[in-house]
DNA sequence: CTGTTAGCGCATTCAA
DNA sequence: TTGAATGCGCTAACAG
């Protein structure tokens, strides 16, 4: 930098704040500065003004998963939001235990980054001070109530929406196949199948609790919950999967089975996962990209010292398609 | 550090070296050194580090999607291997044009990272020169051929295994459904394109140029082009897609026209996508996790000073599941 | 509006 | 094997 402060016939300060947009410099002297840094192809070394008492410009996302659908995009809306403000992302897939431990041990402590985004696991409240009182900044995404700012859906509404659909079809044995995720030791989504059991109760529905299957997260065990569903005395007319993957499963032991969608059972999941469309699962529909997108915006705008909306919720909407119709004697 | 010098009796140069595991340092010493830094919690600051001439400890990694089962996966084995050897993940979604170009403009120059990771698409030999010369390690991994050291599968290869399953089955009215990116200039992946059209004549195989069908790479356009292969005067006794996601809407398509695989058409993927095993379809299955791990691996070689394999290609093997089989007169 | 000065925390010479 | 000194490149006070 000194070199371009010579060229520029400035000081190194001047040369400083001209180049990161800083009030106090003279239009002309700016533009100066700014073009002979161009013809240097010059660019500021990030860990001297890291070091220098500036902050990181990096933004460290956690996350329990990459291959899963949800996660890569939530990531997307992150990104995008996130190289829009010049600011850089380190991703960190942390499961439970061990390394999640030193994660939230280690990374505020070393000042890798101004601020962490925290998708689909909850961080605890012991985690959540460690970074706050590192001057840290935090902001959670995904299916999950925290005592920080966070953005997420209603995941208690979007189960509802889902169940009365059923219900209003004029379903009364109604399924559900719940997920569990072995890698979380909390389950932040657990509103989807709270909104089941209530409807079981409200509206009259079959209580059997043979009805409820719980399954790790994969159409592998979404086939396997809907066989032993399909094995029980009384099958049941309805099935509400916590997830479109879980029902992309049941859908496909519905098939081998020789039953149809909708006329021997319908199908409805939550998500709207890209082969929903091509399957014609009836779904409920979020928005992941969008909760990346404002996750990443509400944490910049804590960093910026704006104030913060407490907590986000996005809308869900009901996706009617081909794989839920009315029971079949109506 | 300097704090953790004097409590231990030392100069900083000797903490700095017991604390990068450097030699030249008595074990006692080394040791009393450790101790003392866990006990004030001590941790380096990788700024400092950085910039007095150290590496930054940190891989860009640079892809063109996040929302893809491909590149979540890829993502995961990268991440193991880089977590293991303690050196942290940037990711840049990058797609063509001007924040492309932009990314191997500023990227190195920077000094942000160590190495970067091209996964997915190819770097121009201006872009990977420039990487180059600015010291900055580069691999790539996932199909395509490239002036530095890459980890692929044999594409070609895996095309072949599966043609040659649908021919020796007995067919020879085949249709190719091939995936476009509209989001890439190069498409890296024409192995699997040429193995067709190359069986095509070898093996003696209808040319009918409507059989080969180039589409977007989603489930739906997968639909679509089998749509369009339906329609044909004489239809396709079997199909090779370029990917799984494009044959699953090819199978929706398949059965939504009341036709039945393997009985009416067979259909055959590549990638082995996770839900392939539950829709039952047959595959050529390749490990894409483990080319991430690798490519990281070779990457850290490199970074190391180690040699590294110019170009290493896994393996790739033929899933045979329900979509396949011989055909009906056969 | 601009310049001067003083660190930020570490790795690395070179001596001892 | 260890220590003292130097500089990495920048930002933030403070002065002018």
């Amino acid at each position: 930098m000194a070199d371009v402060a010579r060229a520029a016939g400035v000081s190194m300060a001047t040369t400083s704040r001209a180049l990161n947009d800083q009030p106090g410099v003279a239009p002309a002297t700016r533009e100066r500065v700014l073009e002979v840094a161009r013809q240097h192809a010059y660019v500021v070394s990030p860990a001297a003004s890291t070091l220098s008492g500036g902050a990181t410009r990096r933004i460290a996302v956690v996350v329990p998963h990459l291959s899963r659908w949800f996660f890569g995009e939530v990531l997307e809306g992150i990104d995008a939001t996130l190289r829009g403000a010049g600011y850089d992302l380190m991703l960190y897939r942390v499961g439970e235990g061990a390394d999640r431990d030193s994660f939230f041990e280690l990374l505020p402590a070393r000042r890798k980054v101004d601020g962490v985004l925290v998708v689909g696991i909850p961080a605890s409240e012991a985690e959540q001070e460690r970074l706050t009182t590192m001057g840290v900044q935090i902001v959670a995404a995904g299916g999950q109530v925290a005592p920080y700012p966070t953005v997420s859906i209603d995941d208690h509404g979007a189960g509802r929406q889902a169940v009365n659909h059923l219900v209003n079809l004029g379903h009364r044995r109604i399924a559900m196949i719940d997920a569990i995720d072995p890698n979380a030791s909390h389950w932040p989504v657990a509103g989807r199948a709270l909104a089941f059991t209530e409807a079981r109760e409200e509206r009259d529905l079959d209580p059997d609790p043979e009805l409820f299957q719980r399954v790790p997260w994969s159409a592998r065990h979404g086939a396997e919950a809907m066989a032993a569903l399909l094995a029980l005395d009384e099958p049941p007319t309805a099935v509400l999967a916590h997830s479109d993957e879980l029902a992309i499963g049941a859908l496909h032991t519905i098939r081998r089975a020789g039953l149809d969608t909708p006329r021997d059972i319908s199908v409805v999941g939550i998500d709207d996962h890209p082969l929903s469309e091509e399957l014609d699962l009836t779904t409920v529909r979020q928005d992941v990209r969008e909760q990346g997108r404002l996750a990443a915006r509400m944490l910049l705008d804590g960093l910026a010292g704006l104030d913060q909306a407490p907590w986000t919720v996005l809308p869900t909407r009901l996706v009617i398609r081909g794989t839920t119709g009315r029971p079949r004697q109506g």
